[in-house]
DNA sequence: CGCTCATATGAATATATTATCATATGTTCA
DNA sequence: TGAACATATGATAATATATTCATATGAGCG
């Protein structure tokens, strides 16, 4: 498929770097599917300000316990928040800088 | 809510520019939401070569051409392709270049 | 231990999404 | 004009997804 190039080298017309394979497009689609929601990019704003756990975040964005944990589990299975407990309480934080960066990224396009 | 900020400084804490109003968040989720569907996700690569018609789109990623005009008129209404006719044919391509940046942002994340 | 608080999970329902099929629209050209 | 090609569109069916409800798990504490 021609989104799959023949090299390791730099395409000279997308400027995209080689070896785009079917899995990797498919991948990428998993991966963006789940910043394609607006519980879950809300629960993930609420992160960039620093950790919180579960109830904190319910409260935050006025919503279900129940369909904030699912949302969260999504989330930390995608890698994209990372989970540890501290006595009752879970405190969920963003996992990496790439996460803000993709949001940030989408969200200049938004602003245009 | 808390993923909303008081000025329009940046946020010490976060990091990101403030004013992130919850529909800003739909809208961005919106956008993502575009972005996580493999076939389009495969529609934006193969138009990253250059622009090309429904035919070759439905060639190359060996695709119902019906199918293909559904997602493109996504991506057309979402205003990530543009499309003109020539001939009988419609000639796609991206739009501008912030798809090939959150493209490539998201494209980092997976190779990690 | 038994109670309470915090979170997770399974099942069910409601809703959204995608691909397919059939068909319509639009263009070219004889 | 009408046949052939290219694309778009509406309806349908299959599948996926999100939220809710009920309940389970787990930690802290008297």
């Amino acid at each position: 498929m021609p989104y799959r190039h023949d090299d390791t080298e730099e395409c000279k017309e997308c400027h995209l770097i080689a070896d785009v394979s079917e899995n990797e497009l498919i991948d990428l689609a998993e991966l963006f599917k789940i910043f394609g929601d607006s519980t879950r990019i809300k629960i993930l704003f609420d992160l960039f300000h620093g950790e919180k756990n579960v109830t904190q975040i319910c409260e935050d964005l006025e919503m279900n316990q129940s369909a904030i944990s699912h949302q969260l589990k999504i989330l930390r299975t995608s890698k994209l928040v990372s989970a540890r407990r501290e006595g009752k309480a879970m405190i969920y934080a963003l996992a990496d800088d790439h996460v803000r960066m993709i949001i940030e990224m989408g969200k200049e396009h938004i602003e245009e």
